[in-house]
DNA sequence: TAGGCCATCTGGTCCT
DNA sequence: AGGACCAGATGGCCTA
């Protein structure tokens, strides 16, 4: 897989360049748009399609037919398409990961970095879950508990900054209980 | 109405 | 070279 150990880049303003086909984008339906989940009377997508109806993001006008090549424009929207399918596949994992999170507040989408946060102390908590019932049926040197607790240790030790509460199991279930509760609460 | 969240477009950068 | 990844920009919708 790539790792992704960039540095920072500086990224130009994306100002009215003369010629920027993001204006026409055309009326293509959406092809790999799945059903989404709706937060409101329209679908997000429908939202999105009025939207670039609208003219996306680009400000209309500064491009005229003489603008880019044609190539280039084709080029630019199949790399649109490409992008948004791939946005598609993030949130179809977003949504994948909100269906086993368990989390109160049912009526409501978890947000995207609800779900992230949710996900961690969620781990976090099942981790120290195992550990605890590991350590307490296998007492012995035999058995998964204490290389567990081995694994466990250095997870902590390579995530550093950690204090002594964030090392007690308890802890992270306290965390993620609290966390659906001011979720559920909607702070 | 402001702020949060989101989808999309876009261009730069990296990887294969 | 082309695709994947990333982050900034933009505008729409929703809720408090």
């Amino acid at each position: 897989m790539k790792t992704k150990n960039r540095p920072p880049r500086r990224r130009v303003p994306a100002q009215d360049t003369d010629a920027t086909p993001g204006e026409q984008t055309p009326d293509r339906p959406q092809p790999g748009s799945g059903p989404e989940l709706t937060k409101g009377l329209r679908s997000r997508t429908a939202r999105a399609q009025g939207a670039r109806a609208e003219g996306g993001r680009r400000r209309p006008g500064s491009s005229g037919p003489g603008g880019r090549r044609e190539s280039s424009v084709q080029r630019r929207l199949e790399s649109n398409e490409r992008e948004r399918q791939r946005m598609h596949k993030l949130n179809n994992a977003f949504q994948a990961l909100r269906e086993v999170i368990p989390h109160v507040r049912a009526d409501k989408k978890l947000s995207k970095i609800e779900t992230l946060t949710l996900a961690k102390n969620y781990i976090k908590s099942l981790t120290a879950t195992i550990l605890t019932m590991s350590s307490g049926c296998l007492p012995g040197l035999d058995g998964p508990g204490p290389k567990l607790y081995q694994h466990y240790q250095q997870q902590q030790a390579a995530g550093g900054a950690l204090g002594a509460a964030e090392a007690q199991p308890e802890s992270h279930l306290q965390k993620y209980s609290t966390q659906i509760h001011s979720f559920r609460e909607g702070s």
